[in-house]
DNA sequence: CTGAAAGCGCTAACAA
DNA sequence: TTGTTAGCGCTTTCAG
């Protein structure tokens, strides 16, 4: 391995001139200079990022923390990150599996942690003693969080509202909610779409709502074989949106419920319910339209292509790196920071009005 | 942040003696053994990666360097060698974006890159100059490939044989090959489908094979359009495997070919075919078997569930994290590894003799 | 059994 | 403009 020493023995000067010429610092004979960065080439220097990072205090390297990376809207994220980290000149790195215990063997400067949930079990772990500025990507998941660390989310409220403003224009009313929680779970998908339904369409929101928990479906039997629905308190496990939303088609026929549209908590939900729904008998989107919520490509190989609410993953994943840079350059950030939503409008609801 | 030094302040010794205490190595008092862990204990401390790694000249560290993170082959294979590396007490990290030039900004002992392809080009580019530990996860694409740096790779060739004489044993003798390269290509599914149609079926192995690609397909100009096909050389571009199994399909139909089975080139594949021959008319696997290769968890969401020759990826992952460590420690390690692969059996294969 | 000292590769303050 | 020095947090040798 080349270090500055050698370098410095080959030209005849000594490491700190050979440092200062090649971090462009400090004063250094310009003869030399140039005859230290050939001499560099030639030797293949590389600075050890690690001998680096010992003197500067900090390692230049981030971390996201996913908790599913199955999941493509997290690696959309991902990228978004990676792309405004490179431009800031920090590596981005991901761990897919949520074991606290290794990040105080991490060598990073910050943590991307991927939703409110994982942080507050961050906090209660491990963030406490370990003090290592973080920020949350949230999905807009609870309204009633508490901003412990800044978080970035997608502005699902007013995304859902505008989700539904545009079933309205299409002609819709009776737009059923299909989510994996309960009735009065805090996020702001059932909120924006509870006030939606009720002040602004007048509709039974009791009537409408299809929570696919143990709760919502009064500890129906189908529901108690999801893994989630086992354990009260585990973050870790994935959830299991796509076969939820296939339980979702059966109820929904089962109860004869008579939407013209369903709003499905996430795309993942909405392209089971879609697959399930059309095997009941129902057609998509003359029968029936459906809207998702995530925007993820895969919606597009649906049949018909699924519209959806788009979250801006790449942009969101960017604005956390951003957030988490200025922390750690010390400028101050304000706690919340809102990602817009865009509708994706493709082929699974229809216009009643034509 | 707490060092060793305030330890050793606190509790009145030495760094040294603490250093002792702590890593449980050279004689040490047992009571202030006891009395020192219980002020590092006290004071949280956690002992620091970096300067450790300045020191020992390891970081215990490890990187995939994955293709792409939407293939959930990549994660399954990723999983594999985090479970692996946790055991060996190292960390598995992971980089989606295929950019060399981040990689001697790492804080890594060792390399794990995601096929021969991306291998070349890394020795090309990096790895003469920038030597780290590097081992190659391969799929058995290239049969012929130089074994620059030790290779893991799926017996692919034995694998494809098997699945070939299990589609014989249901009565298929017309078995077609889908892939996304051509008919010359060196991959080893390609090699042993030929082998077994020609040698063990006798059957025209020109006429079953359905090579998508500009060459196979004599530049039609729906293959053209897809990316990968458009540039030659770069290995950056994410394969369109789904869409290609459309074309696929269409192509088989065109033909009007007599094949009573089709294996492909991989799951994905074997989706986007089978949807879009579905809706060409053909029924699965009625009028039309299917097998895939993979063994993906996203088979079981077809209709119906996708018969496929399963990779073993989690072991793949953990031999690769196996490899190399022994690597690291100075073992020598045998240039080519092959992990066996297994028939998923589920419904897309007809048996015919019933 | 303990502690001083050197050193991992690098930077930065300061003296020359 | 340059080189010496100290130090980032840690380990390890070696004299006490």
């Amino acid at each position: 391995m080349v270090t500055r020493k050698d370098i410095a023995n080959r030209a005849g000067v000594s490491v700190s001139v050979v440092s200062r010429a090649l971090n462009n610092s400090g004063y250094v004979n310009k003869e030399k200079k140039k005859e230290i960065i050939k001499i560099a080439d030639e030797l293949n220097y590389r600075p050890n990022p690690i001998a680096m990072s010992l003197q500067q205090q900090k390692t230049k390297q981030l971390l996201y923390y996913s908790k599913d990376l199955y999941n493509s809207f997290n690696i959309e994220l991902y990228e978004g990150m990676i792309e405004e980290a490179e431009k800031n000149g920090y590596v981005m790195l991901i761990n897919g599996r949520l074991n606290f215990d290794v990040i105080p063997h991490l060598m990073i400067d910050g943590i991307i942690l991927p939703n409110q949930y994982v942080t507050m079990q961050y906090l209660d772990r491990i963030g406490k003693n370990y003090h290592l500025p973080v920020v949350t990507a949230s999905y807009g998941d609870d309204i009633y969080f508490p901003a412990a660390v800044p978080f970035i989310e997608s502005d699902l409220f007013k995304g859902t509202i505008n989700a539904l403003e545009y079933l309205r224009e299409k002609g819709h009313r009776k737009i059923a909610l299909v989510t994996p929680y309960n009735f009065t779970a805090n996020n702001s998908r059932t909120y924006a779409w509870k006030y939606f339904m009720q002040y602004e369409l007048e509709e039974n929101i009791e009537k409408y709502f299809l929570g696919i928990s143990k709760e919502s479906l009064h500890n129906d039997q189908r529901v108690l074989c999801f893994e989630e629905e086992k354990s009260e308190n585990d973050f870790d496990i994935p959830e299991s949106f796509y076969e939820k939303g296939m339980l979702a088609a059966d109820i929904f026929k089962e109860r004869q419920l008579d939407a013209t549209a369903v709003l499905l908590f996430n795309d993942e939900m909405a392209i089971g319910f879609s697959k399930h729904i059309k095997k009941l008998g129902y057609t998509i989107p003359e029968d029936l339209s459906i809207m998702g919520i995530d925007g993820l490509e895969i919606g597009q190989y649906m049949e018909p292509k699924l519209t959806s609410l788009e979250i801006q993953s790449r942009i969101m994943g960017a604005k956390c790196v951003q957030i988490l840079i200025s922390i750690l350059e010390g400028k101050k950030e304000k706690c919340a920071t809102y990602v817009p939503t865009l509708i994706l409008e493709r082929e699974s609801v229809k216009n009643l009005l034509e």
